[in-house]
DNA sequence: CATGAATGAGACTTCATTCAT
DNA sequence: TATGAATGAAGTCTCATTCAT
C-alpha cells in the first residue's frame, strides 16, 4: 500500500473534482474528501501543498489543456465556419465525456477564475480569436467580436447548464449540429440588426 | 439609535448582497459583513435568523419578484416576438439598474438555487412558457422548448457575464436590440437546421 | 460575563506566562491554556492575534519595561558601584516578586529573543552601559566591558536558576548583598589577573 | 548502501544536535532532520526508537561523559584552586571544540534536563563537590557551597552565552585565565561580605 | 434594538511514527 | 538497512451564533 503514489494522487484529484463540483470548493472539507477517497486526511498533503493548491492545480492544468486542444482543433480547419463548428462539437464532446470536469472548468464559479492570468491559454480567447479572424477575412459580418464570443459561448454553456439542472435528455454531442447552427445564425445575421 | 430598525435591515441586506456576490456566501463572514455595514456582529441576528436565512431571503424574495415582474411584462404583449423582446429588454434593464442583484439571482451559483421549489415563480419558467406558447401557436417553429429556452437565456446571461469580467463597455440596455435579434434568429431559424 | 474584556486578557496573559515557563511555548497548547484559564479556545483570539503574538507581546512589553525601570534606577545613583548595587538588588527584587516573569524574560530560551531589535531597550544593554561608563571614568579597571557584563550577569542569573532547580532556599533579595559583593569583586579585581 | 549503519547513526546524531540547538527540539521535525541529513524519514527509526529517544541519548551520553571527564580531571589536581582552574579550562576547551554540543548540554533549556536523575554523573555536582571539599579543608571560606557553585558556573556559562549571541570574539580558551581568576575572587572573597 | 465578548464545533494543516517494498 | 507513502491524532485558528449588558 506504500507504493504507487501517483495512483493515489489521481484518486484524490478525481474525488476532489467531483465533490468540488457537487458542493463547491469551500463547502467541501478535507474530511469529506478523505472519506470519499478512502484515504487518511493527512495523505492529501503528500500530494498537494494545500486544499487551495489542489483546487488550482485541478483547474489550471485542465483549463489550459482544454484551451490548447481547442486551439489545435481550430487550426485543422480553414474557414471560420468550419473552425467554429469544430469547436462547438469539441465543447459538446468534452461535456459528454467528462461532465464533471466540464462543469469545474466552464460552469462553476469559483475563485480559481480570478487567478487566470492573461498569459494562460484560455478557451474563451481561442473562440474570440477565431471570430476576430473570421471578421477580418469577411467571413463573419464585422461587429464587436467580444460580444459575439459571449453570445455563442452562452448558447453552448447554458445548454450544458440546462442539461444538468433542467432535464435536457439527449447527449450534447447529439445536439452539436443544432447548437452550431444556432451559433452560426447568431454570428451571420448579426450585421443586419432588425433584418 | 434604537429607532429605525428597518433601515438597519436594509443596510444589512445591501451590504450582504454586495459581499455575497464579490466573495461568495460561504466566504463572507459575519465579521466581514458587520465591518462593512458598520454594525456589531450580533446585530444581524435581530433582523435575520441566521446567515443562511439572510442569503435565502435575499435570494427568494428578489428572484420571485423578478419572475413576477417578467410575467406581468410578457402578458402586456400579444405576440411571442413582442413578449420575448420585452423580456430581453427587461433582463438588460435589470442588469443596468442593479448588476449586483442581477448577479446574485441569475449568474452566481450558490446553494440557494437548489432550494428553489417548482411552486416558486421563476424567470426561467416564464421564458420557457412564452416559448412554448409561441410554438403552440405556430409563431415559433415547433421544437424542443427547453433547449430553446437554454439557448436564448445563454445569449443574454453570458453577455452579462462578459460585461462583468471581459470588458464589454456598453450598457446592456443599449445592446438589448442586438441581443433580442440574436435570440430571435436562434428561435426562428431553428427549424431549418443547416439552412 | 460579556463585559470586562481587559480582565480576560490579563487572565490569559498570566496563565500563558505560567505555562510557557513551565512547559515551554511550543509545548503549551491552546487547549492547555484555555483549560488552565477556564476560557474557551476561541476566546484567546479575541485578545491576541495568535499564540505567537501572545508570546511576543508578553515578552516584549515586559522585557522593555524591566529595561526601562533598570535604567531609571541606575540614573538615580552617582557612582558605578552604587549603580551596579542598585541593579543587582533590582534583579533580585524582580525575581522575588515575580519569578515566573523573571524566568520568561531572563532565563528561558525561546524564539522571542531572536526578535529583539537593537532599538529595543534591553537590560543587558543597560548593565553594559553602566560598566562602560564606570570604566571610562576610571572607577572600574578598564577591560572588555562586554565580557565583564557577561560575568556579572552570569553570577546573578545562574543563582536565579539554582534557586529554581537546585534548591537555594533564601529569597534572592536576602542574597542581594552577597551577590553584589561577588559581582563587584569580579569587576574590581579584574585588572590584576592572578593578584 | 546497506552497509555501514553506524556511519548513518553518527550522521543522524550530528545533524540532529545541530538542528536541536539551532531551532529547539520540538521545533525540529523529522522531515527537517531527514532533509538535512539526506536520509529518508523512516531511516531514523532504524537507529533510534523515537525522536525523544534520540534527544535523550544525545543528551544523557554526552552529559554523563562530560561529567566523568570533569571528575577525572579534578582528581588529577591536589588543591581546590588547581581543581577549579582545571575545570574552568575544561569548560572553555569543550566550548571551543564543540560549541554545538556545549550548548545542547549546558545552555539550552529543554525537557531533557528534567529527566536527569540524582544517580547520573553531572558536571554541576562535580563542581559543587570540589567546592564543598575546598571549604571542608579550609582552602575556600566556608559558606553556602551551592550558592558558590551557582555563581562560578554563572560566570563561565554566561560568557559562553555572550560568545554566541553578543559578539565576544576571542576563544573561550584564551579567556580561561581571566575567567578562572574571576571565579576564584568570587569564591575567595566570599567570606568577607562588604570587605 | 444594539453591542461585542465569549463560546465551541469544526476547519485546515502538521508531524511522529509505521510498514510494504 | 533504507525508503517514503500513508496514517490519524493533535495542533492552531475561524466563525456562526449566543447572551449579559
Amino acid at each position: 500500500m506504500a507504493r504507487d503514489g501517483s495512483k493515489t494522487k489521481e484518486l484524490i484529484a478525481r474525488t476532489a473534482l467531483k465533490l468540488f463540483v457537487e458542493k463547491g470548493i469551500t463547502e467541501t472539507t478535507i474530511r469529506d474528501l478523505a472519506a470519499a477517497a478512502q484515504i487518511a486526511e493527512g495523505t492529501l498533503y503528500r500530494h498537494y501543498e494545500s486544499k487551495d493548491a489542489l483546487a488550482w492545480e485541478l483547474f489550471s492544468e485542465n483549463f489550459t489543456a482544454f484551451a490548447v486542444e481547442l486551439d489545435r482543433l481550430q487550426a485543422e480547419h480553414a474557414t471560420a465556419r468550419a473552425k467554429i463548428e469544430a469547436m462547438v462539437r469539441q465543447f459538446c464532446a468534452f461535456f459528454d465525456q467528462d461532465p464533471v470536469m466540464f462543469s469545474y472548468l466552464l460552469l462553476a464559479q469559483h475563485e480559481q477564475f480570478k487567478k487566470v492570468t492573461p498569459e494562460m491559454p484560455s478557451p474563451v480567447r481561442v473562440v474570440r480569436e477565431v471570430i476576430e479572424a473570421g471578421m477580418a477575412q469577411g467571413e463573419i459580418p464585422e461587429k464587436d467580436a467580444n460580444l459575439a464570443t459571449a453570445m455563442i459561448l452562452g448558447v453552448v454553456l447554458q445548454v450544458a447548464v440546462f442539461k444538468i439542472y433542467e432535464g435536457i435528455g439527449q447527449s450534447l454531442s447529439s445536439l452539436a449540429g443544432t447548437l452550431f447552427e444556432a451559433c452560426w445564425r447568431v454570428l451571420a445575421g448579426y450585421e443586419r440588426p432588425g433584418a
